[in-house]
DNA sequence: CCCTGTGAAATCCTTCACAGCC
DNA sequence: GGCTGTGAAGGATTTCACAGGG
């Protein structure tokens, strides 16, 4: 068992995007797609659409297309969806809040574990069921709930200080919404997700307008990517 | 004037970590880098430091480095952070207001000018100064403010409906949060931030874990890219 | 005809390696 | 010596184009 995986990344950075088409289809209880389809709504090309959905296995008929639940099953095993992946969050901010309460994320294998705030006039509060804690006891936290995934949500300046804290009690997986860098020990896998950064990407192709061109007349958008170390 | 641009998206998606790198070393009184020290600040490759400074002009001398001040004004000319661009928020739910007070939007040439949502209770709020308006009136404030950008941080239902609103009142330009694709009209440029998906392509890295491999033992992390439309 | 799966071509991006300048 | 700027090599990703099955 176990080649681990030979998916490209820009495929990975896909399959969320596939996955959320996918099950607005089946809510439509649509049965059938074809790659053209899924092109149309994901804007991604036809054929890079069939190529990434290889990568996961021979899922399609010839003549026919895809089963959507195929797909769905086959990219929700891919991203551990059916898991139950328990989530810390330090930071308890506006961020932090919208994060905590994201709908989102528990139909999509996360459960948001556990919240954490430095600011004493938050600890104790409850949101989405959980108590807000102060950080120190991030610790104890971890023994009993070996969260894999920790959530960085607090200012700039205090990112680091968080992120050695999530290292240092095991987390080896880190969302930073903070606009500042970490640095981590290799082998922890840290993502970089900058409000500010998104901004001022579509602000440059704003001014720099010149339209990069497309045949269709209405157009879906993709996204981000690129991993970490 | 005006050879519009030939920077390419890949560079393109690093100004602004370069952007904010400097801004940290010129608060130091930092006047001279490398791209060696970039290139440890940030997780880019030094090479690929030199080659997308170079994409803004000769902006470097050979045996010593590069200004610190050089590089900060060439690189914020080229994003626009001198610029005062008004946005339009919609939806001031945590997301929203998180938005709305982020203090690096202002100091990037973006001025948040008007906030709006259709939730009688939340209109007349007042947040960082701005008062929230019911969506309704989008048109009149276009009038006045001209917002160039918009945002859009409401449920995913509701996403497309304010896009087109969005668009309807001269907007060229959205940067959407909610986790659902928007069409619009071509021309119009949208760029898509699904706080879901950023967590999910981190899940599968953690799952299918298997280093990257990188030389140095402290690594910062890169981030996000791809345009739109 | 319909469609998927896939080699081959084309494009984009990164890294290497070094010439040229301080 | 150190360091930038850049051609050339190497990878990665996208798109084309079509073979092959329904």
């Amino acid at each position: 068992m176990s080649r681990s995986n030979g998916i490209p990344q820009a495929t990975v950075s896909r399959l969320p995007l596939y996955l959320r088409v996918l099950a607005a289809l089946a809510d439509k209880q649509v049965t059938t797609v074809s790659s053209k389809t899924l092109a149309n709504q994901t804007g991604v090309h036809g054929a890079n659409v069939r190529k990434d959905l290889a990568h996961l296995g021979t899922l399609g008929t010839r003549g026919a297309g895809y089963e959507v639940a195929v797909l769905l099953s086959a990219i929700a095993a891919e991203l551990g969806v059916e898991e139950d992946r328990p989530l810390a969050i330090v930071g308890v901010g506006n961020l932090g809040r919208a994060l905590a309460q994201y709908a989102g994320f528990s139909s999509r294998g996360f459960r948001v574990a556990g919240l954490f705030d430095n600011d004493p006039v938050k600890t104790g509060e409850l949101i989405g069921g959980i108590r807000v804690a102060d950080p120190s006891t991030l610790a104890d936290f971890a023994t009993t709930e070996h969260p894999v995934i920790g959530v960085i949500a607090v200012p700039g300046h205090a990112a680091q200080g968080v992120a050695e804290a999530m290292v240092g009690v095991g987390i080896a997986s880190i969302l930073n919404f903070a606009p500042s860098l970490v640095k981590v020990p290799m082998g922890v896998l840290v993502r970089q997700v900058d409000l500010a950064t998104e901004l001022q990407i579509l602000g440059f192709y704003h001014r720099h307008r010149e339209q990069p061109s497309e045949p269709e007349s209405q157009c879906p958008s993709p996204h981000s990517s690129t991993p970490s170390t």
